[in-house]
DNA sequence: AACAGCCACAACCGCGAACAA
DNA sequence: ATTGTTCGCGGTTGTGGCTGT
């Protein structure tokens, strides 16, 4: 049947947006909010595609981003994220308020991957180098809670014995951006304002849940089960991954 | 001043998930 | 349950600016 194509590229502009079709677009935002990608260039009178319209928007005219260089904070809480999550940069820019995952993604391989490289570690394993040689353990989930729990216990007991991130606690929660989490040794995951109003992130689209999520559970232990120190009331559905288990980087990191 | 090479970032493309009919 | 549409994500590309020769 074939896929229909997102827009007519005969009639659209293409490449860099002009300062007329940003007020354009701004101001149709501002008047009607986002929503409806589709319509909305034809609505706001500009020849683009929806797609084309909702990228310029989240990754650079919505008002509430931050811009600017990285601090090193944002710096350390990337790479600790990227350890945690890989290349979910839509999930990494959740925890950076004013931060987009296009921004995020670009400053990794520009910057971060660079300096990792520079100092002797994998990016993408967050490994010194030279022990990439070693075994390197697939994560990779299984309907089966017995299966997922076993992964879990494999998992930990692999980053016991060389841990991928050695300053990067395993027990980290990450939590839905209404979440109040203030353990002690948490990374700080306090989410954007922005952000709050996405439905996707952790939850999955309008379907979030309140919880905290533990490492075990987010490795698709049941809640209860041995390793999973969670609060939350739905064990599987963490890290937004309605259908099923997160693939965790078996899941591979490409 | 002109050119080449590099870098950073904006924008595009293709795919999969979610949702509606 | 199936099919079509829309949206969001991650990877990749294109381009403008900067720096060195």
């Amino acid at each position: 049947m074939g896929r229909s194509p997102c827009c007519e590229k005969a009639h659209t502009n293409r490449g860099a947006w002009t300062k007329e079709e940003d007020e354009r677009l701004v101001a149709y935002i501002r008047a009607h909010g986002e929503g409806c990608w589709r319509s909305l260039p034809k609505a706001a009178g500009l020849l683009r595609c929806g797609k084309s319209c909702r990228l310029r928007w989240i990754n650079y005219l919505r008002p509430d981003l931050k811009r600017g260089n990285f601090t090193a904070d944002e710096d350390d809480l990337i790479v600790k994220l990227h350890s945690l999550l890989g290349n979910k940069w839509s999930l990494i820019a959740a925890r950076l308020p004013g931060r987009t995952d296009n921004e995020i993604k670009n400053y990794w391989n520009t910057h971060v991957r660079r300096k990792l490289l520079g100092r002797g570690i994998d990016p993408v394993t967050h490994r010194p180098i030279a022990a990439d040689a070693v075994t390197v353990t697939t994560v990779s989930f299984q309907p089966s809670p017995s299966a997922a729990a076993a992964a879990a216990a494999e998992a930990e007991a692999t980053a016991a014995k060389a841990p991928r991130c050695p300053d990067l606690n395993l027990d980290l929660c990450i939590s839905p951006p209404c979440q109040q989490q203030e353990e002690e040794e948490e990374v700080d995951l306090k989410p954007s304002a922005a952000v709050v109003k996405r439905e996707v992130l952790l939850g999955g689209r309008g379907h979030g849940h309140g919880g905290a999520l533990c490492f075990g559970c987010s490795l698709g232990v049941q809640k209860g089960a041995p390793g999973c120190s969670c609060s939350s009331s739905n064990g599987h559905r963490c890290l937004g991954l309605r259908g099923g288990m997160l693939d965790f980087r078996g899941l591979k990191m490409k």
